[in-house]
DNA sequence: TTTTATACCTATCGAAAATAGGTATACATA
DNA sequence: TATGTATACCTATTTTCGATAGGTATAAAA
């Protein structure tokens, strides 16, 4: 009843990464925008988030700031410098692992 | 030690069904193709493909022939119709998620 | 004779997403 | 007033699946 759908792995890290490189944004924003920048395909839950957030802070790839709005609090996340590297990097990985997956499907280019 | 890297969940199904498509093929020679096919960016082991291609075959998508060469047997796998089905499918799926995340990564298309 | 290539296999581990909860405040509505 | 919904945070547990690291056995090459 957990499963780990296809294609998934290292999806929501990117895509964090990615849209906290354009401005800063707290978990529950989070949630909402990689929603709608993929046009929900790729919906991860605060369950994923949440602790995707935390994990990437204590590798100090973000960095956080504590923002009390309206008795409710809010933690924004922003990129560090190693996370800004970690997005590139990420980044690449995923261009290089979608262009082999496109080699394939397409099939063999015949030089005949 | 036994990372599940990024990026890496499902796709040794998608290429695995994606070759036999082409032809029939045994395990060992299913490892050497799919870094081929790849150059060499996904090269899933042994330990990966053939526990992948029992599931499959447990799950009726592949279709086994065992044949005898030269005195060891080659196990030769091919899609049956719900393996092409299911390689249709997963190809969709692959190709939703990479437009997505492609759209993500180019940012926010300002329609000002 | 020993090593390398071929060809099959399995057990165990770790990582990561999904599920399914839980806490607490603000606000709208019945 | 009470109830429900939206906001905003959090964690524990489960499942899946690729990676690692083995193991067996034959054929061919060094």
């Amino acid at each position: 009843m957990a499963t780990t759908p296809t294609f998934m792995t290292g999806v929501p890290e990117l895509l964090v990464l990615r849209l906290l490189q354009d401005r800063e944004m707290y978990g529950y924003e989070i949630v909402a925008a990689v929603a709608e920048a993929t046009s929900q395909v790729v919906t991860p839950k605060e369950g994923v988030i949440y602790p995707l957030l935390h994990a990437l802070e204590r590798e100090g790839l973000l960095r956080t700031q504590r923002q009390p709005v309206g008795g409710r609090t809010r933690v924004y996340y922003g990129l560090t410098s190693r996370g800004v590297r970690r997005l590139f990097d990420l980044s690449d990985d995923w261009s290089r692992m979608a262009r082999a997956i496109q080699q394939v499907l397409r099939g063999p280019t015949r030089t005949v």
